[in-house]
DNA sequence: CGCGATGTTTTGACTAATCAAAACCATCTA
DNA sequence: TAGATGGTTTTGATTAGTCAAAACATCGCG
């Protein structure tokens, strides 16, 4: 049974791996800031996971994981997003501070408990953030999403996801009606202003809201099947957060 | 924040010392023998324990919860009675399997999430085994309690506790509908055969059943409101379990 | 090519928690 | 009183995880 500290390096990089370009490597500095160590720790952490087999390492060449260390970073992210979830929707805290509880949690939760959990909450393929939660087997639902710096103008489109674990910054999505499920119209983008308007599409008028592109890029959506869609411009969404 | 090494220790400290007649003094071996360490493990423990100020402990003559330490036990206690009603109650697991769950999750679960969790469980005030919960403020609700071996015989009375966290035992409990909450009668004890039968309270017939005085123990009951209660024969529960 | 900047790895040291086994003490017993 | 006994404490060693800082690669640039 892998250490709770094991599976936070697991788990990191994973998500890390997810986001990185040049054949999924992952330096191990970007991998120790995320950890919260210092580039050494991570090193001889890396290290020594790498003889469990559960990494593959070269050194200053990064580390990836094995399937086997894929495997057990998918569960610990099923752990994750499932105690999110229950969070959530039976204890009623807010989305936007139940990552942090989760970190705790992840570490703790049984697969007896976990799979009780999973029940109770109806099998659920998403958390309350978007993320896809891996199913028993390490399955990950892929859907193909665009983020608000991409997707088409003016034709309605839903939030998925949103993908910043930032405390703040989903208090700042919520207070603003920002959330998964919810259909809005990207209105204009303004590259010279690194600003994209958006409006929600609500029978009632709303209000327009403009976003930076970085927190815009923090927003996954999908084209709405009820809208007549081309496929044109969609990229491939990454399938990582929290 | 104390490890939740730390925890566990104040924990079993606080247990074994409720159960102790010497002044609450622990000797550290049986201390070690609950929490599953080597003695030599437990002394060093202590000792640092000490020099944080959480129990006082003189060498050779067992240890025992400073005020700071009991405050922060009763917390670990409160954490992990109301984790397992959670588990009960919400997630549907079975009162026999609790305990082993409660075990790691007590450690991983905030002051917010534990308050979330109190709310929605109405503020209980035992967990599914009987055992009293500690409030906020660090209070135990006292009830004064007999087990099978010394109440009254042919008299109405409940379980209020079941004072054993195995879960064969529990099972076994559970099978025979001794669970908290159940109105019974002991009929007879029988010291040459170490035995005390007894039957449930029923509107139905119900079968006899014998148990040996070391299970009886452990069946913790109080004489039900609606039958003629005297003060009598009525010793003082200790208020400790799992 | 050579030199810095940047990021990575090594080194040496530390803390928390643990064990095995030796040393120790306090009694109880002959 | 002298052992023997049973529990307690010490000692010395180990493992996981971590940091600070020195040493080391690599790459881009002049």
């Amino acid at each position: 049974m892998p250490t709770s500290t094991v599976e936070d390096y697991l788990k990191h990089l994973y998500i890390l791996q997810q986001r990185a370009r040049t054949g999924r490597r992952v330096p191990l500095g970007k991998l120790a800031e995320a950890i919260g160590v210092t580039p050494g720790t991570a090193t001889s952490m890396i290290k020594t996971l790498a003889t469990s087999g559960l990494v593959r390492y070269t050194p200053r060449g990064g580390a990836r994981l094995t399937a086997a260390g894929e495997s057990l970073a998918l569960m610990v992210l099923r752990r994750h997003r499932l105690v999110e979830l229950l969070l959530v929707k039976v204890l009623g805290l807010d989305w936007s501070e139940v990552h942090v509880e989760a970190e705790r949690l992840e570490h703790a939760v049984s697969d007896k408990v976990l799979e009780k959990i999973d029940a109770m909450l109806g099998h659920p393929s998403v958390d309350p953030h978007g993320d896809p939660i891996p199913s028993l087997d390490g399955e990950l639902s892929g859907r193909t999403l665009t983020n608000l710096t991409d997707c088409q103008l003016n034709r309605v489109v839903r939030i998925a996801r949103v993908a910043d674990q930032n405390p703040l910054f989903l208090q700042f999505a919520e207070h603003h009606g920002l959330t998964p499920g919810i259909d809005l119209v990207v209105e204009s983008r303004d590259p010279a202003a690194d600003a994209v308007t958006i409006r929600i599409a609500s029978s009632e008028p709303t209000a327009a809201i403009t976003l930076g592109s970085i927190a815009a890029a923090k927003f996954l959506v999908e084209v709405t099947r009820t809208s007549n869609s081309r496929e044109e411009g969609v990229a491939t969404a990454n399938l990582v957060g929290g």
